[in-house]
DNA sequence: TTGAAAGCGCTAACAG
DNA sequence: CTGTTAGCGCTTTCAA
């Protein structure tokens, strides 16, 4: 309670160690070496003292805060929470500490804070950028300050180093499986935007579904990434009488699953749903919802990394780098083979595959 | 992209106004009254320069940083993304960073955390405890050094201001709101340990849902606050044939559902439902669950408020305040009274009452 | 109202 | 290996 002790600074465990200031600098940095002995003497001063470093003052002095700036769109997002843990994690074993920003879906907002974690001299950025083409120019000149890394989801070629799922692979699974399964009437219900994974995932969808059946890539309904959109969507497309339902991300197949709940359909007998992500929902939800899982800690370490060598080589530019990683199929009772029977048939488990 | 282009200072200002940098700070920080001319020339200087002030010497100079440290048990836990949204916009809005950091409901890593967050100079701190009696030295010791609240979960009496939402009042809305609709068979399915969420809430059913009926203070399961353990729970209350499941919060709420949806049990027709927090989940589940609502903006315009009454007043400590909230009851299908027909009158429509 | 000067706590040159 | 000497960029006395 209260204000708190006088904090404790070099110079008192230099004077209680009896050596200089720099010399305890390098001993609590590990900057260069110092003699066993002193070391020890200054260790065990510090320890005594309760000596806790000054981040300020090293920052101010060796112009690196130690501190990376995380900016997303909505942290309400169901997929970003896993994301955010993974990178908060993987920064911190480095010692690093993490200033987080949620510009609430809005690229002007997203702009002033990234400003503003500049000004507070974050070493780096991590960006999922808000807009495709608003979140650019922030984007850029932020870019051109500091490393930054742009995740999830695009923001235009030649921006910056950029780590994402494959979204035309994970389509792919998807597409497969329902193959494998024995679907044909197949149908996506997607976004609409320039958004890289709503266009990527459609994209892919009308490279792969053809190879089901002929006029499967024309059965797409486009609105954006909700619920209310995946409930909506159904009833467009429901009287072309689809086997399959192939959801752009979770939320829409959730909002599928309930439609057609809701319309006396049985799933997955009469009909398939799929997401992508596997956000918690998709587990959760009665059947459970056969999904895309993005492998969200390996992104989170390639981004750390993407980052840390940029932080290594300052100056030396080297080629922008875009990292796609494979994602995987997670087979629930969404998209169970064999129709007819209620899917019933226990708890949702999830089966990975691939 | 590059190493960015070299900083500009109060100095470069300076010299570009043609006065000192003692003015510049005066004029930029708004600390004390300058002539209008010179304020307008070092402004415009500024702008033109893009002069950026450096936080990192600032707060070494002033002895503050602008920064609260926020710590959490679990950003995964879906209570979470929403409370953080909300405490992240407030603190943003009187200019202040947020350093994040998820214990991954670890007391040791909170420990930790909440050290390097001192050791960064954090002005104030926001805790979530990873548990009620684990936390406790770290965070009193923290609350020694700098202002700290408590947010959601306590941590024994005395420790520091806290914020959280009245457990039993929330509670006693979902006991009066099952009465009012008939039901009598009351059961709670609840988590046991000493975690002020779990303990506040089971105490709260014990001594409401007696006037129900005699029996159904002593109708409880406990277990923890998951999914897993909502779906076990109900197999080891299902032959005192409840009409109605009280659960802890959402998660057990969802795992019930499912349960009874695989046994085969109406909802809400043959036992209602209820849950607490209103997670997203809450809205989306088929049927939509009746909950209790968190007012998760208010609790965070409590909890910096109580921050900023700390800073402002340095040294005279005054009392520790406890703020609890009352909480709203959410209304949804899954205690919809008149029993028998199956609850699929349309999508999850939230009622808002009281 | 403004400027000069001191110094926050630390690290980085540069000698020794 | 260690100490001395300069500051990092800013705010804040203290004089003018």
């Amino acid at each position: 309670m209260g204000t708190g002790v006088a904090d404790v600074t070099l110079r008192d465990v230099a004077r209680a160690s009896g050596c200089s200031v720099a010399t305890v600098s390098r001993v609590l940095a590990g900057t260069r070496p110092v003699g066993a002995e002193t070391a020890r003497r200054v260790r065990e001063a510090a320890e005594r003292l309760g000596y806790r470093p000054n981040h300020a003052a090293r920052a101010l002095r060796s112009r690196a805060t130690g501190t990376v700036g995380l900016v997303l769109p909505q942290i309400t997002n169901p997929f970003y929470p896993a994301l955010v843990r993974e990178l908060t994690h993987a920064l911190h074993a480095e010692g690093r500490a993490v200033l987080l920003a949620d510009c609430d879906d809005d690229p002007v907002a997203e702009a002033e804070y990234i400003d503003d974690l500049l000004s507070r001299r974050v070493d780096a950025l991590l960006v999922i950028p808000a807009d495709e083409r608003r979140s650019r120019d922030a984007v850029a000149a932020a870019a051109a300050r500091v490393p930054l890394v742009l995740m999830d989801r695009g923001c235009g070629p030649g921006i910056a180093d950029s780590v994402a799922v494959d979204n035309s692979a994970g389509m792919a699974l998807v597409l497969d499986h329902l193959a494998a399964t024995g679907r044909r009437r197949v149908c996506f219900l997607g976004a609409d935007g320039t958004a890289s994974a709503a266009a990527e995932r459609r994209a892919a969808y009308a490279a792969g579904s053809g190879a089901l059946d002929a006029a499967a890539p024309g059965r797409i309904a486009l609105g954006d990434f909700s619920v209310e959109w995946g409930r909506a969507a159904v009833d467009l497309v429901w009287d072309a009488r689809p086997d399959a339902l192939v959801c752009a991300n979770d939320l829409i197949a959730v909002g599928a699953l309930q439609r057609l709940q809701q319309l006396g359909a049985d799933v997955p007998g009469d009909v398939a749903v799929t997401g992508f992500d596997d956000i918690p929902m998709a587990a959760l939800s009665a059947p459970g919802i056969t999904t895309v899982r993005q492998p969200v800690a390996e992104l989170a370490a390639e981004a750390t990394q993407l980052l840390n060598r940029r932080l290594a080589s300052p100056g030396s530019e080297g080629p922008q780098r875009a990292i796609r990683l494979a994602p995987e199929l997670v087979v629930r009772e969404s998209s169970a083979p064999g129709a007819g029977e209620r899917g019933l048939e226990g708890a949702s488990t999830a089966v990975a595959v691939s």
